[in-house]
DNA sequence: CATTTATATAAGCGTTCTGTTATATAACGA
DNA sequence: TCGTTATATAACAGAACGCTTATATAAATG
């Protein structure tokens, strides 16, 4: 999946992440998703561009409008990927008492 | 949360994913992780440097070794993130019918 | 001690990002 | 048709990235 590498790195950098976070209140368009940033338009175009690369949103017409919103498919691939890592956290959760014992900390409580 | 910039970059490069996916199999050292690479030794330290940095591996002192493992910091912040587009994406599929209303046809003349 | 082993750091280089300004395109409205 | 509005593209500079080779450090070993 070499679309993970898109996804990620789209959502690496904090100026797209707000943007995604707008969209989530809802479409806009991009002068609108531009107005907040203190950047031009041409660089919010780009970031925009990189996020619909991405999978991360979609954009229709409109006129000469471009409104976009949150797409689900980069969202649900990564969900997927992370997937593999939160079990193997929780495998290793599971196997606490050799991390402790092999960290040995300051007395602390353990949960299980 | 600026670690986010951290996690995701993080998570953006292949080799790293691919480190992880290794780690979600178990501890490994530096050396033992390098091994299926066709990369130098230095390269993939500061692979793991930037994952220690951003949160998803911890390591341990064991005499000249230092193995690593996932930790669960990073994701767990990811996973909150991601949380927010996907709670948004839901609200937006019930609002799927408004979303198909707007698309609708908007007559336009025929021309050229 | 001297050597080997495991890993880290430094310096150098080409490539890829991210922003800017300037300009192009396409639809709208008068 | 003309000017305006919304957005995209181009060209460019500087910072950040990722790899390499060479070297440093620190523990293990003989």
């Amino acid at each position: 999946m070499r679309n993970l590498d898109a996804a990620f790195s789209a959502l690496a950098d904090p100026t797209r992440r707000a943007l995604l976070a707008r969209l989530a209140r809802g479409e806009a368009t991009v002068l609108e998703l531009a107005e907040p940033f203190d950047m031009t338009q041409p660089a919010i175009s780009r970031h925009l561009k990189v996020l619909e690369g991405a999978g991360l949103i979609v954009r229709r017409v409109e006129g000469t409008k471009r409104p976009c919103r949150l797409a689900p498919a980069a969202i649900t691939e990564i969900d997927q990927w992370l997937g593999l890592l939160r079990d193997a956290l929780a495998k290793n959760y599971d196997r606490l008492d050799d991390v402790l014992a092999t960290m040995k900390p300051k007395p602390r409580k353990a949960r299980r």
